[in-house]
DNA sequence: GATGAATGAGAATTCATTCAT
DNA sequence: TATGAATGAATTCTCATTCAT
């Protein structure tokens, strides 16, 4: 009669733990050791619920991303250009966990970036964003809340990447106070000025 | 009387191989034998010139930090909306070898930005950034080319973070085709509605 | 349950391994690598018993002073000058693997007693074999087995230097069949005259 | 025409600044670089001088014995027990320049003292030592300052070990203020007693 | 003769991973 | 299942020695 453990619920915990340690040393700096430890857990257990270091830092990646599709999904479709532009307010705005969890990304993918391998997956996620974008803006076209000679795909891959990049921007140096509310909002209101119809 | 070098040059020329080495294989990954072979010296020869690792790191960053400032500086003042967009557009423009950069720049800095270590530097830098485009803005209201309600300052800032943004995104998911031209275009015609005056 | 190991008996163990390899190839010359071979471990298994190399050396040495000072307070007190100088002969004598002990002493910690860094310690170690002394001549004293007019302060110590200094002798050109037991009993025979009391 | 340096007075210059660096810093840990330095020459000069660092230290060693040997062979016979017994307690007071001198010579050779390696050279200098002072008591011996029956043979090298023991302790442990004249006056007054004829 | 730039052998140390208990 | 002791591959860094200038 083997023990009952709810693995996935120990893979969480571990998990949990794992950012916290990623979060303060970093991925590299951060050890086995600490791993288990932080997750109050011996060495080898660590090795029960994930095949080495690196998987779990990807489990932790792919929650994130998982998450964010998840987000995404749920989001309804906004009824004005108004409601549109807070959601993309809303997305600009990242809590330090999960700023924590880009820097994570970087340092342990940073390098494969180059080489198309992560990359894929990531084309993917932005591809999503950037559709899910369009399809709000050509919905907003049909109820004449944008200018209606918008290129709305590619509006919305544009603000797919503007909003990524404040996000990137935002996780990368938001530790410096310069990225904050105010220049969300400033931006936004470029936006708006850029997506409204033309007129009084 | 013994061998005269180019202290200087030497450092360079290590740097180059740096860059090459750190891009194709990430800063973690590559080792100190690495970057001397790939220099063409021996190991013990790369500590004549660098401390250690994080050194060769330090000063190619130093490098690309310094390069991108000189490049602001020489920057004329733009007569125009559209020429100030121009030189946004150049600016998100990331050739691949500095997008290497960058992405070693994570790698090493990464788990650092969160205490405000590294951080203070870069401030520095986009503060930097943000006023050149807020004194650009200011000159180009008062001819008249940007719309008068605008508050420079703010708006200079924001722009700063979004192609730094831009620029980040290129960097790092650069490698997927997603972030070309055509994105880049699109997001300069929202931010040239954002900024002109208004009216027909 | 991991294996239960007694971290005293392992690091017993180590310590002789270290006491032959260092005797044999003095201390600068072991490598980490040797002693982890002479204790039959792997190298890292060293790092779990002892932080480096130099605390090795240091616990060998403390273990030293620790059996010295020991073995001094279980010494009964001399019932007569010829008791307490066949202790004497018996402190000069050292075995060989405690010769070697020395010899790794001073190797490891020569250049630094010009700073009287380990110099404190030693003091201590030289005053109480003194005052060891010291103790033992004055209860001789008042049995009247020395001379009566002795300072057996002064002379307690100056027998601790001699003694120390024929065992430092000793040890360190030990190799060379000069310093017998026959040189010993002639030290020993001029301590006994110019201890005992005068007279016929 | 080759330029004339006087390789003799070179020689001597680093073998100076080869003491004292070995002095401050150990043999260890003196680079080749800190001699060169300390002599105020290139790295490479001091090969053209020493054929490589163990060469600069045996010299500076033998040098130090030849000199101890010299002054031996400059002593003149002493008329006296008293005369005697102070060149012994001159013998014994080591300054600080020498006892540095004996710590570098520990740390060099010190573990390969077991294997009779330098140890041939040491036993030669003690015999000489050993039968100089045996040569001194027979004299005294012929001219009755000391006790008729003393086996001067065996007393010189008794007196040799006890010496250099002393000279050991003094220089190893000098720094701490436990070894002073007191220390040296008491040993030399025990020597006294036992050599000394017996009677009134 | 003099120099110091270049070198690479060699050493200490870390840490992900395995596996006996 | 759970554990942490054991391991050795891999890495950084130092420094005696060489040799082109």
């Amino acid at each position: 009669m083997p023990k009952i453990v709810d693995r996935d619920a120990m893979q969480t915990a571990i998990l949990e733990a794992a950012v916290k340690t990623f979060a303060a040393k970093g991925y590299h700096s951060s050890t086995i050791a600490d791993l288990a430890a932080a997750a109050g857990l011996g060495k080898g257990t660590l090795y029960l619920y994930f095949a080495n270091k690196e998987a779990v830092a990807e489990a932790m990646i792919d929650r994130y991303f998982g998450r964010m599709a998840e987000r995404l999904r749920a989001e309804a479709r906004p009824p004005s250009l108004q409601a549109f532009l807070d959601g993309l307010r809303g997305a600009m705005e990242v809590p330090e966990d999960e700023a924590a969890l880009i820097r994570v990304f970087f340092e342990v993918y940073g390098p494969g970036l180059a080489s198309g391998d992560v990359a894929r997956t990531l084309s993917g996620h932005f591809d999503g964003l950037g559709d899910h974008y369009a399809s709000a803006l050509t919905h907003l076209l049909t109820v004449g809340e944008v200018r209606p000679d918008l290129d709305t795909r590619s509006a919305g891959r544009a603000l797919a990447s503007l909003v990524d990049g404040m996000v990137l921007h935002g996780a990368l140096f938001g530790a410096s106070p310069r990225v904050g509310p105010g220049l969300r909002s400033e931006a936004i209101d470029i936006f708006l000025r850029g997506l409204r119809p033309e007129g009084p």
